[in-house]
DNA sequence: TAAATTCTCAAGGAAATCTAAAGAAAAACG
DNA sequence: CGTTTTTCTTTAGATTTCCTTGAGAATTTA
């Protein structure tokens, strides 16, 4: 398995290659956006793991064109803890995936295993899970073969969920990835109830099932069971 | 939120503590190795401040052991300027996080918040005992093969028996751990032995043995014999 | 600029969980 | 053996957490 690592900062980087050499993967290195434009141009990876803010360019170009070469490769945005627009547009372009710094490794490691994993079934942007599927293209979904149509916010709550299945997240967690951090500063997180429920509701009405559980106390579940 | 922080430069120590007081943490302090050490082999923390240069020993030596206590602490490294290896290494072997030295309190502060939310989401965490399985990930447990709902209470003080198996927890010590605030004002902590006892019915419904053995006088052992 | 859509916030009520308290049971001790 | 201390079990009320709804704010679209 081939990983191209973009990533400025040097420490980083090494601390990042180091680990997934010995993990057994084969590695290459880019500092910097034109660095990484050249190997993208020229080579295929499996994953790239992209740091969007790079010093010569923005990372989100980066991702335009490994998507116009159409080559099945994964793509894990690494993000600074407050540049939330890049989480998000990143995932809106099609990355598969997002972890925000520090990082630990074994993180990276699973977060990495679980986007192969996805990729060797589909070189399609379609994220699937029961009767529901993302088409993270055109940024529609599917529930039981009708098309539910969600706003914005909707929609990157209902892919975070299914990106993170079967994980419990808190309301602190989900408000920490879908709005800016001084989201901190708010009293509660209650809004969030709002957009749960109109999902819920949507999908219900779609004839899904119930795929949010609630864990009281604990947070929410995407599941299937 | 309890934090150990591991620093020999005295005024550093103290200042560090002082803030973190301030900011409403639970400080433990050690100036060298052997103490630090002492003190992750008995208690458990939230977050680890730690200096890898210590007079007497390598910190690095320290977050092997916690690692090997499987608890789930967060570590961040307090490096001097310029030691590059001793922020890879760290990184490498688990820590979440470096700060170097001088650095703003405030800073330090951000980044304790960020290694406390990040650390519920590391790696496909499932910790094993005989026929428990807990899925820190989904939060949920298995006795003998069969899925055991726990309340949160009752989940939280059940990982914390299985983290310190073979170890006698004193109520004292599980009052301090799942009710970390004001919990001195408590008269007594009688209220305990309901979730005990929750915890116990549960599990032997599941077909799970007794697992919490109570040491009369003492306390508490999670154990399999 | 107006209209439509989407988002945020707050409040009342519902549901689940936690705590406190009290009597019963068990263990330690003289 | 009787007393004292500690632990167990149960239940009801208190508390926390969650859901739903609607109205106004903010944003986008026409």
């Amino acid at each position: 398995m081939k990983i191209l690592i973009v990533e400025d900062e040097h420490e980083l980087l090494i601390a990042v290659c180091n680990y997934l050499v010995r993990e057994k993967y084969i590695c290459t290195l880019a500092n910097n956006f034109k660095k990484a434009s050249e190997k993208i141009s020229i080579y295929e990876y499996d994953v790239i793991l992209l740091d969007i803010t790079l010093p010569d360019g923005n990372g989100i170009e980066l991702i335009q064109k490994i998507k116009k070469r159409n080559i099945n490769t994964g793509i894990i945005i690494i993000s600074a803890k407050n540049s939330l627009d890049d989480k998000i547009s990143g995932l809106d372009l099609g990355a598969d995936d997002y972890i925000t710094k520090p990082f630990q490794l074994s993180e990276l490691n699973s977060r990495i295993k679980a986007v192969l994993r996805r990729r060797k079934f589909d070189g399609t942007n379609i994220i699937e899970f029961n009767e529901i599927s993302v088409n993270t293209d055109s940024k529609s979904v599917m529930v039981n073969n009708n098309v539910v149509v969600f706003t914005k916010k909707e929609y990157d709550l209902l892919l975070y969920f299914i990106i993170n299945k079967n994980r419990v997240l808190t309301k602190e967690a989900i408000a920490e990835h879908l709005w800016d951090d001084n989201i901190e500063l708010a009293a509660s997180f209650d809004f969030i109830y709002t957009h749960l429920n109109n999902i819920r509701r949507k999908i219900n009405a779609a004839g899904g099932n119930d795929y949010i559980k609630t864990i009281y106390g604990m947070g929410y579940k995407f599941t299937g069971q």
